[in-house]
RNA sequence: GGGCCGUUAGCUCAACUGGCAGAGCAACUGACUCUUAAUCAGUAGGUUGUAGGUUCGAUUCCUACACGGCUCACCA
């Protein structure tokens, strides 16, 4: 058994042999640091314009760190390429011109090996800006070998169960990463410029809340109680206007016990913000400029390219009310949509599974004749009363709410609406919810006793909103599939090998 | 959860109708002091996802299972 283990990892026994060596010339296998003073990315950006005479001129000094990714060696003169993840930069070693231990040393390495680099800038004679090695320093081993250099790691399910090997030999998946955090930075930008504050509410929650969706449920020992990941922030970031913060947000993690696709991770990022009085035409107006801002700042351009579509940003964005987007591409008139049957067999045509109401149904047809048309920039506005049990009716019209969906793309980027303040409206919908949980629906949300009593309390005209971040990312990274968008998507554990 | 497709060397992929499991890269040995996926000569590397079945013989055909991809259903 044991033998068949070593048989099996000669690989690695190999570059065990000659971590050994390396330790026999002296090195330590794993040192502490390296003092460096440039990264490959920081000296790429900073000389790739350089000329050879410009860089032969004034020669530059560089100590700079990185793993190796390609090696062309040549007896006694070596190229190699060293890579930060984001950019290589090529080393040339020449036996003359470094000590005879770090020719040695050179020997040694392998493909995926960490090292520091002391040298000066050159170019060769085809070109490339070149760091010319007088000493090479040994950084920490890949005792594993990295995929292949040409075709790099492209499994799918490798790439996302071994980010770290995808990370280390794709570039673009640490740029999506990186594209990422800038808009998350500029998102908090834009909502701090606005006097917003960024706060904490619980992820653990005693009664899920704030969204239609099955939750994740977990024990709290101590206090011997059932809690729930929560679902979303929003009744405690609505406290929180209560209490007097009239302009918060929150950026977090939310979880949702549900199917897994690629536009679904069952744990995703969710921005919430709500703005003490404000309305949903306020907020509708603020996204606007928020997601176009985000563009520009992280793209350097308004317009996406998103799969097979272009689709400029430039508002703006057209407001379509829910029913009559409906109407406008089912085909169906405003007295067939009224049908409660009419719309129900539709949606069963259409292939809707299982007894639901007649809103769900619309929301059924919705989905399919209205989302595949929205590529542009649209907010789909004054959706139906009983879809939205947080939001604040029309004032002339009870039967739906001031509320606004922006879709782009066809994904669904962001939903917000004037917040329900009316502690006994509010208690009412509740109600309503347990009716439809009663009849089977396992995401009606569930009565919040505490959040009426803050309600009663007096909360002021607000208007809120959520934006999905993943989301967003997939639309301005141009990705088809949340997986490439989150570091280490859900999957199912798989035998270790 | 349903349907379709996939899983072969460390990585990327071949293998016709069932007939000795192959290549490139990586690795190993050697040559090479400006290479660009360096080149040249040689070597080694496999329980073909797992478990059964059919067959003289299975990577190939059948069944079940595991994992994944696409898609449909539900959800953001």
């Amino acid at each position: 058994m044991e033998e068949k283990e070593q048989e099996k990892n000669e690989l690695l026994k190999q570059r065990e042999e000659k971590l050994g060596k390396i330790i026999e010339l002296g090195l330590p296998a794993y040192p502490n640091k390296f003092e460096w003073t440039q990264t490959v990315r920081e000296i790429v950006n900073a000389y790739k314009m350089k000329s050879a005479e410009e860089l032969e001129g004034q020669p530059v000094a560089v100590r700079v760190p990185g793993r190796i990714m390609l090696i062309r060696d040549m007896g006694k003169a070596s190229f190699f390429h060293i890579s930060d993840a984001s950019e290589r930069l090529q080393v040339y070693v020449r036996k003359e011109l470094v000590p005879e231990r770090d020719f040695k040393l050179l020997k040694l390495l392998d493909l995926g090996d960490h090292v520091g680099i002391a040298g000066t800038l050159f170019r060769t004679k085809t070109g490339e800006l070149t760091v010319k090695v007088e000493s090479l320093h040994f950084l920490a081993k890949s005792l594993l070998p990295l995929p292949e250099k040409f075709h790099g790691l492209a499994d799918v399910e490798l790439r996302h169960r071994r980010r770290y090997v995808d990370l280390a030999v794709n570039p673009d998946v640490k740029r999506i990463f990186e594209t990422r955090c800038a808009i998350i930075k500029a998102i908090r930008r834009f909502l701090d410029q606005r006097g917003y504050v960024e706060v904490e509410t619980p992820m653990l929650h005693p009664i899920p809340g704030g969204a239609l969706a099955r939750p994740f449920i977990t024990h709290h020992n101590a206090l011997d109680m059932d809690l729930y990941l929560r679902i979303a922030p929003e009744l405690y970031l609505k406290r929180l206007i209560v209490g007097g913060f009239d302009r918060v947000y929150e950026v977090s993690r939310v979880f949702r016990n549900e199917g897994v696709s690629h536009m679904h991770n069952p744990e995703f990022t969710m921005l919430e913000f709500y703005e003490a009085y404000s309305c949903y035409t306020d907020l509708m107006a603020l996204t606007e400029e928020m997601v176009t801002g985000i563009a520009q700042n992280v793209l350097g351009k308004t317009e996406l390219k998103y799969g097979e579509e272009l689709i400029p940003l430039d508002g703006p964005w057209p407001r379509m009310a829910y029913m009559e987007a409906i109407e406008r591409f089912s085909g169906l008139t405003r007295n067939d949509l009224a049908d409660e049957q009419k719309v129900l067999q539709e949606a069963l045509r259409w292939g809707m599974s299982g007894a639901k109401t007649h809103s769900k149904a619309l929301d059924y047809l919705f989905d399919r004749y209205v989302k595949p048309k929205l590529q542009r920039p649209t907010y789909v506005i004054d959706h139906p009363t009983s879809i939205s049990p947080l939001s604040k009716q029309h004032p002339d019209n009870p039967a739906i709410v001031e509320r606004f969906e922006l879709w782009i793309g066809g994904m669904e980027i962001a939903n917000g609406f004037s917040e329900l303040n009316d502690p006994v409206e509010q208690l009412r919908r509740f109600e309503e919810q347990t009716k439809d949980r009663t009849a089977g629906d396992e995401e009606a949300h569930l009565v919040d006793l505490d959040y009426i009593r803050a309600l009663r309390c007096g909360m002021p005209p607000t208007a809120g909103e959520g934006v999905g971040i993943d989301r967003l990312t997939m639309l301005l990274t141009d990705s088809e599939n949340i997986r490439e968008i989150i570091l280490f998507p859900l999957l199912r554990p798989h035998e270790e090998r």
